[in-house]
RNA sequence: CGGGGUGUAGCGCAAUUGGUAGCGUACAUGGUUUGGGACCAUGGGGUUGCAGGUUCAAGUCCUGUCACUCCGACCA
């Protein structure tokens, strides 16, 4: 195949996914284009998921110690000017405040992209002794970053996220503290969102503006494309010494402190869809959904039968997130392809044949099996069954990963796989830049990590042929 | 900012050589239905993106303009 007809292909592809992606957000109701360009409205259905999302984060970050604050939106742009890295990384996507009401303003505001910069002024005012650190914060917010094209969830203009920001005396504890936020979004993301991760840590070029080391959480996409799900960062003084953040040590010496920066955001609802997603729509993982039973009345105008179904979600409800769907003008047939649209993992149906026979009939989302079960039991089969329908997710979502991933040892090899396919490429690496720029130029593809769990696939770099010095990860990305 | 594409009812689309703008769906009302997107009847909904031009006559031809969208560079 010749260069231009891959070309075409691939885009072909990437057009096919990007309508089903688009089909799905909009049809389910997740959201909706707002009128300002790059923007997206979230909707109660998509908003719900997110609830969920923070609720679960929230409650980890509160058990390592976190304590939740709010800062302002908008920043002076002198303050975002003092650390010459990051403002270099992220000037050319931040939005201007120039006016309040008629007046120009003396000093441009921008809209945050991030808050290091406000949260780092306000912590040197905080901080006088090592008795005040560690200083472990975080803030649910939105931000603000420009970026030329967007997608909804995956890359929107203004995103909401949680950002933690934390100081410590030693650079050991702020290293402990990235690598264990890190941690909380791995777990996070395997056990709740049932998306499989590779942990690693960013190569130089792919890290954070102003960061000494920024870890990462990667997961494929059913079209072989990665997406980076959650980042930590440990930032060691750069911000402290740009801000002036200093506390006295234990024999009063002064001393800069050790900071950490870490970030999830509504991106991860995106990484659910593409992970999980079917021709039939979302498939929810029932650890995050929002509606995790849905119960639709067959034959509903027959005597009994709403009373029964009633009866039903009042008693189901107390163990789950059950909707009763007893609207009268829509046909059973209906609601089914409504609710699997909508990625409910477990549907009851009930009618009179069952209410006589005392059971009732119960489909999955994930495999769209359909089981007679006696009402006595439907309680603890409902239970069992989430939880296995949550490892089944995860395990479908692991094969796939593991089926596009793939190894390469030179750099022939390298792009004879993006020709060919997509997915993650395993390979060695020599730690050279322009290795990196090299591969993302012949093939769109980037270093995604350096993973935790090296394997030694060879001793010379796939693309130079130098000595090795990592196994990485890549993959075209989103 | 570079390269494609599209603008007609809420959404998806049609309209032959230029000849009174239509279909599906959704919506409204009434009735019959209900185990995989029910059916019948009736009804409402339009300055064809905008501005100019050609013509007896423009959704259709010409000029300009605006918007949206996809692909690339930047990015969680």
């Amino acid at each position: 195949m010749d260069d231009k007809n891959f070309v075409k292909e691939l885009t072909k592809m990437d057009d096919n996914f990007t309508d089903w992606y688009t089909d799905v957000i909009l049809k389910s109701e997740l959201v909706d284009y707002a009128p300002v360009k790059g923007f997206m409205v979230i909707r109660p259905y998509g908003y719900a998921l997110w609830e969920n999302i923070q609720k679960v984060l929230d409650e980890k970050f509160k058990e390592t110690g976190h304590k939740n604050a709010y800062f302002p939106l908008l920043i002076p742009e002198s303050m975002l000017n003092k650390e010459k890295e990051h403002v270099a990384g992220f000037a050319p996507e931040v939005a201007w405040v120039t006016h309040g009401g008629d007046n120009k303003l003396q000093e441009r505001l921008c809209i945050r992209p991030t808050s290091e910069t406000i949260i780092c002024t306000m912590y040197s005012k905080w901080i006088k002794s090592h008795r005040d650190l560690p200083l472990l914060i975080n803030q649910w917010a939105n931000v603000v970053r420009w970026e030329k094209t967007t997608r909804p969830f995956l890359r929107t203009t203004e995103f909401l996220w949680q950002e933690g920001h934390t100081l410590h005396s030693t650079a050991n504890e702020a290293i402990e503290e990235t690598l264990r936020m890190h941690k909380i979004y791995a777990d996070f993301c395997e056990e709740y969102l049932a998306i499989p991760v590779i942990k690693g840590i960013k190569s130089e070029k792919e890290r954070f503006a102003g960061a000494v080391s920024t870890y990462t959480i990667e997961a494929l996409m059913h079209d072989g494309k990665a997406l980076q799900s959650g980042t930590s960062h440990y930032l060691g003084t750069h911000f402290s010494k740009a801000f002036d953040i200093k506390f006295q040590n234990k024999v009063g010496k002064e001393e800069h402190a050790y900071q950490t920066s870490w970030g999830m955001s509504t991106r991860v609802i995106g990484g659910i869809i593409m992970t999980h997603g079917d021709d039939r729509g979302l498939k929810l993982p029932p650890n995050i959904a929002p509606i995790q039973v849905v119960i639709v009345p067959i034959a509903g105008q027959k005597p009994g039968v709403l009373n029964k179904v009633a009866e039903l979600k009042k008693e189901l409800s107390s163990k789950f997130r059950v909707e009763l769907d007893d609207r009268e003008e829509y046909s059973p047939g209906y609601k089914f392809n409504h609710w699997e649209l909508r990625g409910v993992p477990v549907r009851v149906e009930i009618g009179p044949r069952d209410i006589e026979n005392n059971n009732c009939i119960i489909f999955r989302r994930d495999t769209l099996q359909k089981e007679t079960i006696s009402l006595d039991t439907l309680q603890e089969h409902i239970e069992k069954l989430l939880v296995d329908i949550q490892q089944n997710m995860f395990e479908m979502a692991k094969e796939n990963t593991e089926n596009y991933t793939f190894e390469a040892r030179s750099l022939e090899e390298y792009i004879n796989i993006f020709e060919t396919k997509q997915g993650f490429v395993k390979m060695m690496w020599c730690g050279d830049v322009a290795c990196e720029d090299k591969i993302k130029d012949l093939t769109a593809s980037t270093i995604r990590c350096i993973p935790f769990e090296e394997e030694q696939l060879d001793t010379k770099c796939a693309i130079c042929g130098k000595d090795s010095k990592h196994m990485v990860y890549t993959a075209r990305q989103y």
